[in-house]
DNA sequence: CATGACGTTTACGTAAACGTCAACTAAAAC
DNA sequence: GTTTTAGTTGACGTTTACGTAAACGTCATG
């Protein structure tokens, strides 16, 4: 950690809770690419962006290959409509997921509520018997 | 399928979109008991219950394994108060899961719409030079 | 009774996402 | 000046979630 912003590999070891093991596999995959000193490697911002986007990525469950076709995706700015108009289809289809993911996660919390309050009943049952 | 809301596993197969040797996986990992009527496996809605519990974990990205372990706490019907405590101590960790999943959602389709924004502009360039 | 259609178990294969050494290098600290 | 310390590249091991045959049983139908 210094001054200009660059991060060597136990940097974001630490503050990522990731082993410097799994940041290499990253980069290995393609996901990441950072620069080079002197043989070791040294991140800067975009980096951080990036890893940040493939634990989010990690959080919701999509592979490394999800994640990094859909950095490459996004970051690429083509010029043909057609290539643009594609962006859109894919983007659709991405949201369409993530929809489906708030739905499925509203359900499964209204049935956590119902689970507990079973529990908390039997509870008072318990503790009105004792 | 018949009357009695039992089903094959090709039945389940067609209306789950799943291999046959998927569902079997599922009971090998401890997922699904199905009755069984001269070796073959015979279906309930019971089963279709977990079915869907399954299909809707591994969506939102949780393993078979915890899947698993969350249906049997979830089932079972402990009357000690240290074990019920227990599960609502385990529910509401499964709980600030979700609700960090929800944020992450609703943050990336934040970041979709921009990009989205940034493609039709582009896409309306090119249309008025065109 | 043969022939599918549908089912079974057993077993090996595979892709993904790392963990875990091993063997080496370069810089820093004592 | 040598010994830590931090980093590097293989290479092999492991777990998860199935796929893919192989070899066989059962049942309805022609």
């Amino acid at each position: 950690m210094n001054q200009n912003s660059t991060y060597s590999i136990s940097d974001l070891s630490k503050n990522f809770d990731l082993t410097a093991r799994t940041i290499r596999f990253y980069e290995s995959a393609g996901l990441l690419s950072p620069k080079r000193d002197n043989g070791k490697r040294i991140y800067q911002e975009r980096d951080l962006v990036r890893l940040k986007l493939i634990l989010r990525g990690k959080r919701l469950g999509f592979s490394l290959n999800e994640i990094k076709t859909t950095m490459e995706l996004y970051d690429t700015q083509p010029n043909e409509t057609a290539q643009l108009e594609y962006v859109l289809t894919v983007i659709a289809t991405h949201k369409k997921e993530l929809l489906q993911k708030q739905m499925d996660i509203e359900t499964t919390l209204e049935e956590m509520e119902a689970v507990v309050k079973n529990v908390q009943q039997k509870l008072e049952t318990i503790r009105g018997e004792g």
